[in-house]
DNA sequence: CCAATTTCAGTACCACTGACATGA
DNA sequence: CTCATGTCAGTGATACTGAAATTG
């Protein structure tokens, strides 16, 4: 869909909040994965070391429901972090089911470096904006997010019409 | 990552624009696929009707172009859009390679159908912006597009590390 | 013979479903 | 026995790769 490209994207897509969302959206997830791939990592790897440096330990279910993840997926995330020497994990002695997950100086050492990664990304693709500009995007979208997904869909809605 | 579940999202991945951008961009996408989906249509089928209603017949090859879509995708859903009698696939009789595709009637009203189903996603989205707002989260996220994806990665990027 | 267009089969990835093992 | 937690295998959708078929 490049703009610089000779056939311009259908205005009548553009013309859509929705639809020029989702675009930007998909752009900039897909910087953002580039560059963590990198590293090796995914951005679901990034989100699980913020939500542990942002709150500390978490269950695996815990940290689930908050970043909207299937427990069968972070099962996964987790067993591969565990594998890099991000996080620990360990059972709850007082509940043997759960597990608990913490956060280890390797991970809080990459968690910044991804950081990084990802302001250069954001550095890259809002380029076009100034800073004020960009600040009131960043409330916009906020203000967007925060009061949307809670009801429905929310993350899933990913293939809805099974 | 319902901000009204007891969990909220981590505030380092909040304050990332490029993160909070593609959060807000899947659920974008995620409401929209949701409500085509009610008509047994994808975001693609829209993006076709689009594109040939905005500027008349195509090839299959312009329209991968146009909408960054990979050839043998596009192939697919051109001959979903053929079953369904929304478009009409001919020969190019100059060069029979090349197969144009043209908007019929049907597909101009179902067209007219997916846009309204559009717009009513991004009033609900949106709902927390006044106008003013909207417009000029429009004009940021046109900025952020026009400029951005053009020279390399655009649309496709999505798994990069290939 | 080579290039362009379309089509088809195969691969990788992501998100989800369902079944299972463990433990409260 | 039941429910909760975590794990594992399997499915469907998406996006790409590579090769074939047709035509220029």
């Amino acid at each position: 869909m490049g703009p610089t490209s000779p056939n311009p994207a259908p205005p009548t897509l553009l013309g859509l909040h929705t639809y020029l969302l989702s675009l930007t959206g998909k752009a900039a997830r897909g910087r953002l994965s580039d560059r963590l791939a990198s590293r090796g990592l995914r951005l679901w790897h990034m989100a699980v070391l913020a939500a542990l440096a942002d709150f500390g330990p978490h269950t695996q279910r815990d940290l689930c429901a908050r970043l909207s993840v299937d427990p069968s997926d972070m099962a996964k995330i987790v067993e591969q972090l565990a594998g890099f020497g991000q996080i620990e994990r360990t059972r709850d002695p007082a509940d043997r089911r759960r597990v608990s997950v913490g956060l280890t100086d390797t991970g809080r050492r990459a968690l910044t470096e991804l950081v990084g990664e990802a302001r250069a990304v954001q550095d890259e693709m809002l380029a076009p904006l100034t800073g004020d500009e960009r600040a009131q995007l960043h409330s916009f979208l906020l203000k967007v997010f925060t009061a949307g997904p809670g009801a429905g869909t929310g993350a899933r809605a990913d293939q809805g019409r099974a």
